[in-house]
DNA sequence: AAAGCTATTGTTAGGGT
DNA sequence: TACCCTAACAATAGCTT
């Protein structure tokens, strides 16, 4: 990739590969935080060394998103899940994921995203509604500061 | 990176960071595959963008590198932890009444409510975010109201 | 909306110390 | 060994189609 373009194939000298092993996690590293920040990710990155040594990035924590991961997998496979006891796991999952998802929708069209359903009634509501907490934000300011400058 | 640098925070326009998503996310999983081939790592990429969709690499299998993670936790906390399955189990609930929980404040915020501990930076900030959403809210508006009288 | 282009920035292989 | 250096290669932001 660079004084010469290499092969992507196993690198036989054992430090090389250590040195390279090194670079490329970092550059990896660094592109999943990018990825992360930039478009709003949620992101585990788990890497075992050919030595064995773990290491780790994750935009929130690794633990978290595996449980997300695993949740996702459970959900897919609800089907042909016979235990009555897990299908009201599964449910309760549905449930607060469908919770999750409606809020996460109500935000963003509060930050004038996904406004492609509403219609003018609800366009003119949630302007309503952002008016309001804009006059709330706003007063809240003034009053912080004032109480800051005197 | 390229016609012009960009800063690493998020991309405010869904559209264009839907697209920096696609792109990005196939060069990070490019460099996992790399990184994995030329140094014999075991690498596990979970990525779940911001509306939830999974996507996910592996040089052997995302659950195999899974399960090796938590054995390694495992080791490391054996004496005073029960059991990370059952830990992880058990937190599920309290990950999701979490997330609940926090877009909810959020949603008050954002309507004027709850606003006693913020600072006056980001009662800013959340002036701004209100100020962008009215304005989309409003051309969306206006959009559509040409539309319905034409 | 999705795919292609390319100027520009970013990453890194091989070398040096 | 573990770090700098930099020419060369690779990724990608903004644009076009």
């Amino acid at each position: 990739m660079t004084r010469q373009k290499i092969e992507i194939k196993k690198i036989d000298n054992t430090s090389a590969r250590q040195v390279t092993f090194s670079k490329r996690r970092r550059g990896l590293f660094k592109k999943a935080h990018e990825l992360s920040t930039l478009c709003d990710a949620e992101i585990a990155l788990i890497v075992f060394s050919s030595t064995g040594k773990l290491s780790e990035y994750s935009s929130s924590s690794v633990k978290q998103v595996i449980e997300k991961y695993n949740l996702h997998l459970q959900n897919l496979h609800k089907f042909d899940q016979p235990s009555l006891e897990l299908q009201l796991e599964t449910s309760t999952y549905e449930m607060l994921s469908r919770e999750i998802a409606e809020k996460t929708h109500e935000l963003r069209q509060m930050r004038g995203e996904e406004l492609q359903g509403l219609n003018l009634e609800e366009l003119k509501k949630l302007e309503k509604s952002l008016e309001g907490g804009l006059r709330c934000v706003d007063e809240t300011k003034v009053y912080d500061l004032f109480f800051f400058l005197f």
